[in-house]
DNA sequence: ACGATAAGATACGCAAGCGCATCCAAGACT
DNA sequence: AGTCTTGGATGCGCTTGCGTATCTTATCGT
């Protein structure tokens, strides 16, 4: 078992090292120093695979957010779904308000990008599982698919992304079936 | 006419010229250096009123969300003076991101403070607008007020501060009028 | 075993940012 | 005019972060 890392196992450990200064300690105070010395490194090593600090941080982003294998839940109802799949990215995906500390924090004025070009790697060669949640319930007859509108599909995960950025925190149970019961649901049996 | 400015002067010209910085690069390149000299002076002048970079920011929001004085619509229909407030935030308030950017951006963990911390300042002293508008339609007989939860009430800001986040921008007034028309009044009308 | 590659370590020099000390000068008040 | 307060300017020294060069060493493949 050798003890150096190398190759695709090393930047591995970097990208997770990354991930861990900008969780902890925020884009504000994220610099190649700290991240070579988490990752029990040294600088020139995070330097012989990113040019800067930006892409650094471009790249964490991507991996972490790469790595987000979802299950698309099947429960037989359309609110069994949503709140199965809701459950779920409040337990993975909280780390989003990281992503967004990102997005906000002057990100886009160093590096000449927009938030458009953030959410092309959100967003990257996955299929929004929402599209496929809505068709079954279409297809149960639960819904009239042409009826929603996007701002109706999207509400329960705008509202969930709202409060992991107004409290940086998961949210209760209480509060996903809140949203989902109160919210979503008297609206998609509105139209 | 004095040339050099004094007091409260000064004071106002230090925290707009602290805000322009906020904006335009972002929290994680904010320093006292670019501060003093957009403000056309020199940092022992920053120093003097502020021990350190975070309390200056801190009193940069409270200033910028203090001088907000938000007259209160009445037009006569709770879908009207939502609407008009939900513009007038719209107009003025889409700078509201760029204080989330210190919200997220390591600004807690640089200072050992919380969240609530800055919803404290935006909320200080303010009588929420939100409440005088449904104790109003109440009073026209529109609403029961015991009726509406508190997320239903909070839901079209919830929404507008939701797509600032995202975009960075202010929004059309057609996304205004849809949060309004096709999410908010819905439910309203379901309770 | 040897060679190639890449990881790890160290050092260098530069610039920026910071916190502070010191001095000068403008302005207000008596 | 004199005094006090505060604004403005400059300089100092320290630390941090960065980008890079150079050298050594571990590991892998032949």
């Amino acid at each position: 078992m050798s003890e150096r890392r190398r190759g695709a196992v090393l930047e591995a450990a970097l990208l997770d090292a990354a991930w861990e200064e900008l969780e902890q300690n925020g884009y504000a105070s994220f610099t190649m120093d700290a991240v070579a010395h988490r990752a029990g490194t040294s600088r020139p090593v995070l330097y012989r695979r990113w040019p800067d600090r930006h892409e650094l941080v471009r790249a964490t982003i991507a991996h972490v957010l790469g790595r987000d294998r979802r299950v698309i839940p099947d429960t037989g109802s359309l609110r069994g779904d949503i709140l199965a799949l809701m459950r779920e990215v409040n337990a993975t995906r909280a780390q989003l308000a990281t992503v967004m500390s990102v997005h906000l924090a002057g990100y886009y004025q160093e590096t000449g990008t927009s938030p458009a070009d953030l959410r092309r790697i959100v967003a990257a060669g996955r299929e929004n599982p929402l599209d496929v949640l809505f068709a079954r319930a279409a297809d149960r007859g639960e819904i009239r698919l042409e009826r929603l509108s996007d701002r109706v599909r999207s509400l329960p995960f705008d509202l969930l992304r709202h409060e992991f950025v107004m409290n940086l925190a998961p949210v209760t149970d209480e509060v996903l079936t809140e949203i989902v019961d109160t919210i979503f649901l008297p609206l998609v049996q509105h139209t």
